[in-house]
DNA sequence: AACAGGATTGCGTAAAATGCAACAAGAATA
DNA sequence: TATTCTTGTTGCATTTTACGCAATCCTGTT
């Protein structure tokens, strides 16, 4: 089924708005998208009617628009998941001083659904909404090993510590799965660490995954073994409590 | 300017997704639309493709997609008042123990883009992404009478107490204007009280407004003195803030 | 296995979208 | 303030796309 392009081109829009924190111009996008002023001007007026993108009054660029906001809480209002998890990861914030992610599958991606931040100075920006890639990230690498997703067609390099061999990566998540929980070191995030484990619903099934992330000052080696047990512990009681939630 | 069509149809979908938490069918959308399947269809296949739509596993059933969490968070990082304001509204909700807002004006109503909960069990919820009517709204009573919004067209009858005729709405809001302060009691929500002032930025321009909500069995007359004092203060010093923040 | 209902898809054609160019609007400069 | 430049909007003829119809496929139920 061939897709229907005005909307396609809409949607292209939309996401290359989400990556212009400036604003986009109409002539920019014109030349992106690879049509006339005139199609780009048209395609960003209807938008703007639904609320989709709206003009800065200052700079006159186009910018995303508030109604994917309300879009988006429609989304996470679907997920038990979220509201299940909420004292688990303010609890997990607690116990490790560090901040705490809740995230799910989503196009390939670990989407990050809820976070409970540290009140450290120092600190790792996961906000709703983030999308990080599956294969070295803690929370990606724990829905590669105990859910149903593929491995990524590309592994791509974010650090030189990110695994990029298909191989190796099969055999990391054996590991991650023999030991039940993943680390990240620095293979997304030079200088963070993070720990992740998975979350099973009534059936078993992997539904998400909960973990920590901080600095690698603060995540250090000595710390590990108390921090793990603790998203373990955290994450097993989420588990538990959605085994009941169906 | 006419729209383009099909991107319109494509954006009302999402609309209409937004409002159906347990999804929809091809042919229902079809109806709602008042389209051919086929093209429907088409239109949803499209939106899937991009991540806007996704199919639920069990009922088969078409939902709203994990893009538009991403999206958001493009959006909400956009706004310097929400990193701001976080510290204010956790210290608001300790202070009066009630839920704490923060809502911009977006599309005509009242968007709330950042809250802190009350530990109570019996709260308001208004989530991330949540849009309210204007004139009926501690929040939004403010944007009207501190800020440039125009008053709405049509001012719908929620409760009892909401507001409907134009001519009482302007002198309650030049009441607002006098006080500093609206108060919302009961007109939106039956049974909830509000509290909300404006937020200014460096220009004296109101860019947001900050508030508490609770159930009037707590958010009492005896109460509202204190409670109001209290998010005038902390309203006052997030303005002040926002001064020295452009 | 048979049936019903929902979804997908091929194809001709009607309708929509496009590109071009003229013009309007806004910003920058002298 | 006037002029020039740049960006965005819009009418219209043409091109392209999306539509509707109908056949077929897929899934769930009995």
């Amino acid at each position: 089924m061939s897709e229907i392009q005005s909307l396609a081109r809409g949607l292209k829009i939309l996401d290359l708005l989400s990556r212009a924190p400036e604003g986009v111009t109409i002539t920019e996008l014109a030349e992106t998208l690879g049509v006339d002023k005139g199609s780009a001007s048209r395609l960003v007026a209807t938008l703007a009617r639904y609320g989709y993108t709206e003009r800065d009054e200052v700079s006159r660029r186009y910018q995303l628009g508030p109604q994917v906001v309300s879009l988006s809480r429609s989304v996470l209002a679907r997920l038990p998941l979220r509201d299940a998890a909420k004292p688990h990861l303010r609890q997990l914030m607690e116990t490790t001083g560090e901040c705490a992610h809740l995230a799910v599958l989503a196009q390939g991606k670990a989407l990050y659904i809820d976070q409970v931040e540290s009140p450290a100075t120092l600190r790792v920006n996961a906000a709703v909404g983030t999308m990080n890639p599956l294969h070295c990230t803690a929370l990606g690498k724990v829905l590669l090993a105990f859910g149903d997703a593929p491995l990524p067609a590309t592994l791509e390099p974010y650090t030189p510590q990110t695994i990029t061999d298909p191989q190796a990566l099969r055999h990391h998540l054996e590991e991650v799965r023999r030991l039940g929980y993943a680390m990240d070191d620095g293979e997304f995030d030079p200088g963070v660490r993070c720990i992740a484990v998975p979350i099973l619903d009534f059936r078993g099934k992997t539904i998400g995954s909960i973990g920590i992330s901080g600095p690698a000052t603060r995540v250090t080696p000595e710390r590990l073994p108390e921090l793990t047990a603790a998203v373990l512990k955290i994450g097993r009681a989420l588990s538990e409590r959605m085994a009941f939630t169906r």
